[in-house]
DNA sequence: AGTTTATTGTATCGTTGTGAAACAATGGTA
DNA sequence: TACCATTGTTTCACAACGATACAATAAACT
């Protein structure tokens, strides 16, 4: 895997919150620098005749292997604290590059956007300067580089607020889900309970679930109706 | 008035959509070069080592003289149709400046801004490549330069969605306002008709409105009172 | 087969928010 | 004093919502 010269935009970049929802957890995932124990938000370039969504995208698709993905801006971050070249450099010689006067190492304006993929069916892939890539639980980040906790933190936000206008959540499930499964998504992203009768009335009231066979997962009780999205 | 050199990050620029209200109309500054008829957003670029929210406020203040502005960061445009080299080599060969290589003829990613201000304490000043700057009414919007109308709409958008959310309609009023006052901003922004009476008992329910005096214009009518925002 | 238990689906009830309309108050004019 | 235009408030029907109760049911246990 080779790094980026500067056929890239200097001083633009963008970091991606690649949101997942598992074990009724809601999940992000984060590169790490093994030997310098540092965590980070997967992020990019923007090459110089590149559209920058499609540059978003393309990082996206090598970090998860997948190909279309909800993809959201959120905000461009711009302040001068985000602006640590020791730690950009050390990254740079772990890794063995020649680093004196190289262009990551200048500043950056970056580009906030997070997606919602479906946990299961991603194989995440670190990029060309970073040793892992893993799921996190969203409460239970480790410490991020420079500004990228107010990314996650800014990122959700959006979401939350986004979450019912653009009912957005169901790309987190798999195609068929239970009401419980979808009522655990939104109490995940929100960080708190929902009174499960009024979820299930609201839900069903926009008229935008297809109901399907009941799901007998050999459970002693009731079993619960399979969800999908209407396709609009 | 001097052109930027490059002490500017290149490729990086932020363009600000400037809301007032007046005569129950919403209006946005947009600046003309004349000898070539077009329009465009006021923008400007980010100084090397200089935060961006920084670089925006600095120019909303050289355009409007005034110091505090509500500021919203709406959108990032990075799309390929932005990069016209042709409509800016023109302006800047009208103004009599070396064009060849020159950095402002790059691809520039722009950052969204939108500003609310009280329209009556602005004095607008066009900026160093432009020959004037007017208030236009949102419906009737000359033809603006590249993707400038996108992020007029985007930043409408957000606006709206954000209206009620912040109470930042205040904005455009000036300190003291009578509530049909308050209702003609609301109107303006969101497009449509609102309810008097439905108006008023929803803003009075907020308790953020603190009733002065009434306000005698010598309308043979009840005189309304005077409201302003309570400050938190 | 009948009973029990855990979970899901739905109904009910009181409260709150909202749209539409009416009513009341008031500053000026005829 | 009657009238008009506008503002402030109330009313009423209805939708939305939170909390709770009730009904249905799949499997396990007697």
């Amino acid at each position: 895997m080779s790094l980026p010269t500067n056929e890239y935009i200097p001083h633009i970049s963008y970091d991606s919150v690649i949101f997942g929802f598992s074990g009724e957890k809601l999940k992000i995932l984060i590169l790490e620098y093994h030997n310098m124990k540092t965590y980070a938000l997967p992020g990019g370039f923007v090459k110089m005749d590149e559209p920058l969504d499609d540059a978003v995208k393309r990082g996206l698709t090598e970090r998860t292997g997948l190909d279309k993905i909800y993809l959201e801006q959120f905000h461009t971050f711009g302040s001068m604290q985000r602006f640590k070249p020791e730690i950009m450099r050390r990254i740079l010689e772990e890794q063995g590059h020649q680093v004196e006067d190289h262009w990551m190492l200048g500043r950056f304006i970056t580009v906030g956007y997070y997606a919602l993929i479906n946990y299961e069916s991603v194989t995440p892939t670190p990029d060309a300067l970073s040793d892992s890539i893993d799921w996190y639980d969203y409460d239970q980040l480790p410490e991020l580089m420079m500004d990228h906790r107010e990314l996650v933190e800014k990122a959700l936000e959006h979401l939350r607020i986004h979450l019912d206008h653009k009912l957005l959540s169901f790309n987190l499930l798999p195609d068929k889900f239970t009401m419980k499964e979808l009522q655990q998504v939104y109490e995940a992203i929100l960080g708190e309970e929902l009174n499960r009768a009024n979820f299930q009335r609201k839900m069903l009231s926009l008229g935008i679930l297809q109901r399907h066979d009941k799901l007998y997962t050999g459970g002693s009780h009731k079993a619960p109706y399979l969800y999908s999205f209407k396709k609009a």
